[in-house]
DNA sequence: TAGTTTTGTGCAAAAAATTTTCAGTAGATT
DNA sequence: AATCTACTGAAAATTTTTTGCACAAAACTA
């Protein structure tokens, strides 16, 4: 049996009276800084039950923060988490990673029970989220639960840190146009999804302030592995086929090589290829893959620095919408230039 | 300013007296199943402190549990985090993942401090954890939190649930066997981790005992794609090549395969691959790879079942170690047989 | 420097919250 | 019909927390 912890152990632990550690943990009168600090170490330490909206945040010994996401298999969530996880080092911060894949119960009621479960912030992954959809969460959560969305939506009701994706396929075109290609295709993602927009938007535009470039070809997917396929049967059927295609991620680049190389098609000689995400396997793909680039650990900076600053204000802020872009670049790699030599005795009867 | 929640609130609430409240919550007297019900899921809506360990794990709306390992980018944690959240479909259960990977606090700490945040249990996976490590953990936390390991070691001190290594070795090898392999080779894992060493002598026990067969090749490696490159220069140095090779997990398996296609080897026909994990990849990449299967699904449904037993004993029961092995499979494909014809258009020249 | 204010603390009283005692009711059992 | 059991609530008892007040030490002020 465990016996209950109350004001009078913390007393005998710190030495102080009950009534200043009453003071303390209410914050009501004065009390030093240095007795304020022991006492909620204490308080912690013999795991006294503290409302957690009363301790004050620089007084906290860590930080806990959620990362909401529809979690899949693949690279790219392990990419994703590891890079949050990553940049909370030398921090107080600590990020896990909870998927709503498996449940039943409503995504904003999941996140609403985030601070009951000793949580302090949440930042969350749900590129499929509409305005509509971020307005009912915050209506579930509480002001001073700071909430941040790592995915854009053309609309932003919550505070947002994301990738400049349309950059990103602007950096592509650009890319594509320095090498001499001409006529494009782009394997866009889900359409109701603004990223994926982006992206699209990004290359589309710079395609159409080019003189020398012209986009022939366009395909809807859905950024699945299986899409990309589709995506390769599809390219085979046209009569004029571009030289050079924008895959607006890389599970339906490695679905469009993987189909493009098994019926013999050479990349990049017949076709070039450009993702988007960077995933590890880019690097280990025979031919590897040009991707965009973006960086995790960085995003995860500025959304940790958003996060502490949110905890720091004493008032509960509104949300008020803002959005932060981070900078992507461009990984060139053999799918848009040439096969390293080493790799060509593959092809001998090539010209 | 949050008001305190008390007795009163829950007992307002409930329409039941401040006695039962309390009576209820504390777990002492009479009370009837409904009323305490009730009581216990008002308490939790209105945030009453509770102190976690009262709460009867019946009456708990949910079960936290979590799996804390080393993350690291790639699609083998994508695969063990979401095969383990899976398996919580239609339960009461949550897992979330906690990487120790980028923290400065001893992990021992980490964990006996799972349960302060609400966690009611969880699945360790620390692959270079000895028995010595697992038994500082014990100490450091309270009898009544359940602790699985799902990594195996020769002695365990923890309950344990994982795959069973030395059986999937042992499937590479038959398998290689009917194949008609003569001389094998084999990439360990590191030395020190007793499942790289069961999924050596699972392979090495059948050879041994198989009159046909020899094993010529022994590397000794560490799991990363970059040993899988090394082990490749090693091969090539080899004046009698071995014509079937296990790898102890797919990141080397990619390795070894990487570089061996950049050098035009052609995979099975010069030398048949298998590795272990089976990691999505191995469907896709080309030629598609032989690999040990570990359904993490079930291995989660196993472990679930194991935590919600420890839950519902009512006393400390101490760790005895006992171990359950989760049978593995073979999913054979492309590289430890032939390749697909369709693909064999980029091997114009062979005989 | 001497007086004054501010800060921080503990004691003890007051208030609030929780536990326990006790009485009573409703239904089951003998 | 008497007895027992399982619950429940009112109120008393106890524990826990907050607050009023006194006071010492430090900081500030004239």
């Amino acid at each position: 049996m465990i016996e209950k912890v109350t004001l009078k152990d913390i007393a005998r632990d710190t030495g102080l009276s009950i009534s200043t550690v009453s003071r303390a943990l209410s914050q009501t009168g004065k009390i030093s800084k240095d007795n304020e600090r022991k006492i909620f170490e204490s308080a912690h330490r013999l795991n006294y039950p503290l409302t957690n909206i009363h301790t004050p945040i620089e007084l906290k010994k860590n930080i806990n923060i959620a990362l909401v996401t529809r979690h899949f298999t693949g690279e790219f969530y392990s990419s994703l988490f590891e890079g949050l996880d990553q940049s909370t080092e030398g921090t107080k911060a600590t990020m896990s990673l909870t998927s709503v894949s498996h449940t039943s119960s409503p995504i904003p009621l999941i996140i609403s029970e985030l601070n009951k479960k000793h949580y302090d912030a949440a930042v969350i992954f749900l590129p499929d989220f509409k305005a509509v959809d971020y307005m009912e969460l915050l209506e579930y959560v509480s002001g001073n639960f700071p909430l941040v969305s790592i995915a854009p939506i053309a609309n932003p009701v919550m505070d947002t840190i994301t990738f400049d994706n349309y950059r990103g396929g602007h950096l592509v075109a650009n890319h594509f146009e320095e090498r001499g290609y001409k006529n494009l295709g782009i394997i866009q993602g889900p359409l109701k999804q603004s990223e994926a927009m982006l992206r699209k938007s990004g290359f589309v535009d710079y395609i159409q302030a080019s003189d020398s470039m012209n986009l022939t070809w366009q395909y809807n997917g859905d950024y699945s592995f299986q899409k990309g396929n589709e995506a390769y049967e599809d390219f085979m059927k046209l009569n004029k086929k571009p030289d050079a295609i924008f895959c607006s991620n890389d599970g339906m680049t490695l679905g469009f090589m993987h189909s493009a190389i098994r019926n013999g098609i050479h990349i990049p000689e017949e076709v070039a290829v450009a993702g988007f995400d960077d995933l590890p396997t880019c690097k280990l793909y025979t031919p590897t893959i040009t991707s965009v680039h973006t960086p995790y650990t960085m995003l995860g900076k500025k959304t940790l620095e958003l996060i502490f600053s949110r905890l720091e204000e004493k008032t509960d802020r509104k949300h008020i919408g803002y959005t932060s872009l981070v900078p992507v670049s461009l990984s060139v790699r053999e799918s848009s230039t040439e096969l390293a030599n080493v790799f060509k005795k593959y092809y001998p009867n090539q010209t």
